[in-house]
RNA sequence: GGCUGCGUAGCUCAGCUGGUUAGAGCACAGCAUUCAUAAUGCUGAAGUCGUUGGUUCGAGUCCAACCGCAGCUACCA
């Protein structure tokens, strides 16, 4: 049996939990419950990151003191992960008593073996809030080509990278006022020190490749030290042995997992931290990040634990970032949905089965498509995994008073689907839960297709063919049953109704490898509801109403409004129906040929219901005259009609009044 | 700019160390079916595998350049 550790990075507390901390959350629980399952050892911490200027800031806008806010976030984010079935053993805090302690005498072990340095280090400095400024609170004059309104680390506008002090104009985003240059002492970790141990250890499997990768360029370019202080006023611990000097809070965000694991320990019998941590520890320890984040996880984070005398992590899972309808989550757009938002109209396992049709072990961005989403869960999960179930559980209870047959039926198809549980779980082991998703939809098809073949609602009343009805829906019933298993580590409560209506006990993942015979089972109720469409425009509609209430307290970017300039871009013409077809092998489209004056082109609208073609011809429209041509099935469309309503019948076209003319631009 | 990754049917993706007519699911069209949460089955249509050049008897698969997308570029959490 294995012993495990594992933890997903630490959401920081100045902020709700939402999609991203979601994708990493769910993707890491997926991981940790499928090891459960499997009869490891496995604990899974997490903790708030509560440290740093910004969460200083934030208390002091709310009036309030940070501790008092940190505290009331994480409890916030604990409890909005749990309601999405992510399974932590203690989700703490890195402002912790046990995590001052480790940093202390990590940094006191690394100070004592030459591992650190001080050094002087200029800054900008804001004489009226009387603090140094990090880069993301300074802007000015690019160095390079002189745009105005950057930041102090590089140049939207030029991508140079620089330093803050370089900046031309520089003003501070906290007062407005004019940062002085100030030095002061710094504390710096010498991670050049460990550049071979680095080497070596990047290049095993602890990292995926293209994470080894990446990071090369790091090592062969040369380690830089690694300045872990920072000046009071600060939201941090302190540095042993100085007065206002504090650990930057990356130094001690990692040491937040051991802190985290420390209080489970204490709390928790026969639970011994030492035998996680220590140097030649045999238990594992698994960390789940974005690839955001992997300079410190797989450099200085492995460098600290060395130089501490602890062990290193057994394997650090990258992945990638989360994207909506092919764009960054934005709330302007309404996508960037938070966890409470989303669980006012939506199922957690919604998002959590598609999450897990999407996952891979690689540093792939993963792209949430709304329909897609909607489509995924609905067909496969209800039409065609629980739908093995509903369909035969009828039979069983109708005729066989609820007793599953007492052999198997099917020999054939009962090997596929017990003998998958081996390369299932290599899979599940390896992060590769999309390719074991669609495996396990496949077996629901080749379950499906065997009913079908065997017609059980043909043959119920044929007494001589009693037996085999029973046979093929006690083997769907099976089936069915190991499939359950299999998705037991996504759909944890799919998962438990599926126990209950099988009359059992908790499924384990051996289970697929035994049939339930001559076994009654309870009345089929709804295992897992489908997903409304309607459902998730209100989530996104809820949150772009979110949006814009945050930008009446603060309008400072991300404004849901468009600008004059921004509509300005939209070219929308008056056009002429030269001509409306029908579109072969299309239900809802219609064909048009539209004149815009100077110019004709062809545009399909989904119109199809509401509008007979010949009634269209003549009349006047209004279109996007400048939108990207989009290629369809059936040709390519060149613009797009206006419209108003909700679709289906109810469409109606825009049109100008008497006098316009074709080619007119609509202002 | 440098670096990492990605670019295969309308959409999401498989295609391992290069080898016969490029696969699956969703969506779409037709047919069948009615046991099932309008679920299921069968059939079909759909791709110059980002572009160009190269290596090879043979390339989606290897190499180069280019184009596009995403991310990183160390005191932003």
């Amino acid at each position: 049996m294995r012993r495990i550790l594992v933890t997903s990075a630490l959401p920081n507390a100045n902020g709700a939990i939402h999609l991203g901390h979601l994708f990493e959350h769910i993707l890491t629980d997926i991981w940790v419950r499928f090891q459960r399952m499997m009869g490891n050892e496995c604990y899974y911490v997490c903790a708030d990151d509560a440290h740093g200027t910004a969460t200083m800031l934030a208390a002091e806008r709310l009036g309030t003191t940070p501790e008092a806010m940190i505290e009331s976030l994480r409890e916030e984010h604990a409890d909005d992960l749990c309601r999405f079935h992510v399974e932590h053993d203690n989700y703490y805090s890195t402002h912790s008593p046990e995590n001052e302690q480790f940093t202390r005498a990590i940094y006191e072990r690394l100070a004592a073996d030459g591992r650190t340095f001080t050094a002087d280090v200029e800054q900008l400095y804001d004489p009226e809030r009387e603090l140094f400024l990090a880069d993301r609170f300074v802007k000015g004059n690019c160095p390079r080509c002189g745009h105005d309104d950057q930041y102090g680390d590089n140049c939207q506008e030029c991508g140079a990278t620089y330093d803050a002090t370089e900046l031309g104009n520089p003003r501070s985003l906290l007062s407005d006022a004019t940062p002085e240059l100030r030095s002061s002492d710094h504390y710096f970790f010498d991670l050049a020190q460990f550049t071979d141990f680095l080497k070596d250890w990047t290049a095993t499997d602890a990292v995926q490749p293209e994470v080894t990768n990446k990071l090369a360029e790091w090592l062969t370019g040369g380690l830089k030290a690694w300045d872990i202080s920072r000046d009071g006023p600060y939201f941090g611990f302190t540095i042993p042995g100085t007065k206002e000097k504090y650990f930057y809070v990356w130094m001690d965000a990692p040491v937040g997992y051991m802190a985290s694991f420390k209080n489970l320990c204490d709390r928790t019998e026969g639970l011994d931290f030492e035998d996680f941590w220590r140097a030649d520890s045999d238990a594992e320890v698994h960390h789940f990040i974005g690839k955001d984040i992997i300079n410190f996880h797989c450099l200085f984070w492995p460098a600290v634990l060395r130089g501490a005398d602890y062990r290193t992590p057994t394997k650090v899972h990258t992945h990638g970032f989360i994207t909506v309808d092919g764009v960054q989550m934005s709330k302007s757009r309404g996508t960037f949905i938070n966890a409470g938002t989303y669980l006012e109209h939506l199922d957690p396992e919604h998002l959590r089965y598609y999450f897990a049709t999407k996952l891979a072990a690689n540093t792939d961005d993963v792209d949430i498509q709304l329909d897609d989403f909607v489509q995924r869960v609905n067909s496969d999960l209800v039409g065609k995994v629980v739908n093995i179930a509903s369909r035969c559980a009828g039979f069983i209870h109708r005729g066989f008073d609820g007793v599953l047959a007492a052999s198997v039926h099917d020999e054939q198809l009962w090997a596929a689907v017990t003998d998958a549980r081996r390369e299932l779980a290599e899979l599940y082991e390896r992060g590769d839960v999309g390719r074991a998703v669609r495996q396990i939809t496949g077996l629901a098809d080749r379950t499906n297709q065997y009913i079908a073949a065997h017609e059980p609602w043909k043959h119920v009343n044929d007494p001589e063919r009693r037996d085999e009805v029973q046979g093929v829906c006690s083997l769907g019933i099976n089936v069915f049953r190991a499939l359950a298993v299999y998705l037991k580590p996504i759909l944890p409560a799919m998962a438990a109704n599926a126990e209950a209506f099988l009359n059992i006990e908790s499924l384990a993942w051996e289970d697929a490898g035994r049939p339930l015979v001559g076994h009654e089972i309870n009345r089929f109720k709804p295992l897992f509801t489908r997903i409304d469409r309607k459902d998730v425009d209100k989530v996104i509609a809820a949150t772009v109403a979110q949006a814009e209430t945050e930008n009446e307290d603060e309008s400072d970017e991300g404004s849901a409004q468009v600008s004059i300039d921004e509509f300005g871009k939209i070219d929308l013409r008056v056009a002429k129906v030269l001509a409306a077809n029908f579109v072969d092998g299309a239900d809802k489209l219609i064909e048009l040929r539209l004149d815009l004056g100077d110019s004709q082109r062809t545009v399909f609208a989904g119109v199809r219901e509401a509008y007979d073609p010949s009634t269209l011809v003549e009349r006047h429209v209004v279109v996007v005259a400048n939108l990207a041509p989009r290629k369809m099935r059936f040709g390519t469309s060149e613009g797009m009609v206006l419209a108003a309503g909700p679709g289906g019948e109810d469409i109606f076209l825009l049109s100008p009044d008497a006098g316009a003319k074709p080619g007119m631009r609509v202002t």
